[in-house]
DNA sequence: TAGCTTCTTCTACATTTGTAGTACGACAAC
DNA sequence: GTTGTCGTACTACAAATGTAGAAGAAGCTA
């Protein structure tokens, strides 16, 4: 056995994602869906998305169903554990696990607007006072 | 030309950073050094260091210069350059651009502290004040 | 029933990454 | 001067990723 990758380190490449948050937003699809999807963004032979498809199946991430002549296939992971976990590897490969050093990135960088900010206040308030 | 990748996209992997990390401390080392100072972490032959530095080299991160018989490198890269290109990345792949939602994950899963609370208020007030 | 369409499955190929051996030059020690 | 040692350069190879063509089953259409 080689396959079945239960929540451990999940790491996906852009396009990976691409065909993930199609499923996440589907919950099931086919090829052909998944393909269509994605065709304004990246326009892959049907081949090629079948290809994909496939091999997150084999590295545990997606199960498949057969109906008719084609197959569906539905997330074996949330894009929370997804998030969760490459959010995890980043910080501690780029930030030594300070988080704080993170967010500093985040907030000087990004245009993170009035309601964002508003947000992550709200976050960080009720976080202490979960901690308290 | 292929090289010389001016502070574009920049998307490191684990190895990779950890080669970066002791160029970032000590500004410049040769390959034994490089080796040396990964020893505890990872055990690498020589030789693959060097493939490591000449591969991040071509792709236009570090220079070199000669020093006797053995090379120097140097970052061309800062260590913030690498932190912001990757963090854009993740968030604009993983989150669609929403840094709260990010900011969210690292406080739901990861132990951030009081004193990490503590400066992530601080960043959001200084902020804020920009902002304003 | 002959042909077109649509799927999956298999195979293939280039690139990047991790890893290291081999070859060869230069310098140190005897 | 012959022998190690150490350093770079070159070559190699497996796994993962992006990309897709070819083959063959199956169903739709005239």
């Amino acid at each position: 056995m080689d396959d079945d990758n239960s929540s451990g380190d999940v790491s996906l490449s852009e396009l990976q994602l691409s065909l993930m948050r199609v499923l996440w937003q589907r919950g099931e699809a086919s090829t052909a869906d998944v393909a269509e999807a994605l065709r304004s963004e990246r326009d892959l032979a049907h081949t090629t998305v079948a290809t994909l498809l496939t091999r997150l199946e084999k590295r545990g991430l997606l199960a498949s169903r057969r109906e008719g002549r084609s197959l569906l296939y539905t997330p074996l992971v949330s894009e929370a554990e997804v998030q969760r976990s490459m959010v995890g590897s980043l910080l501690d490969s780029l930030f030594a696990g300070r988080a704080s050093a993170l967010v500093s990135h985040l907030l000087e960088d990004r245009g993170v607007n009035a309601t964002e900010l508003a947000e992550l206040q709200a976050l960080l308030k009720q976080r202490k006072g979960d901690a308290r």
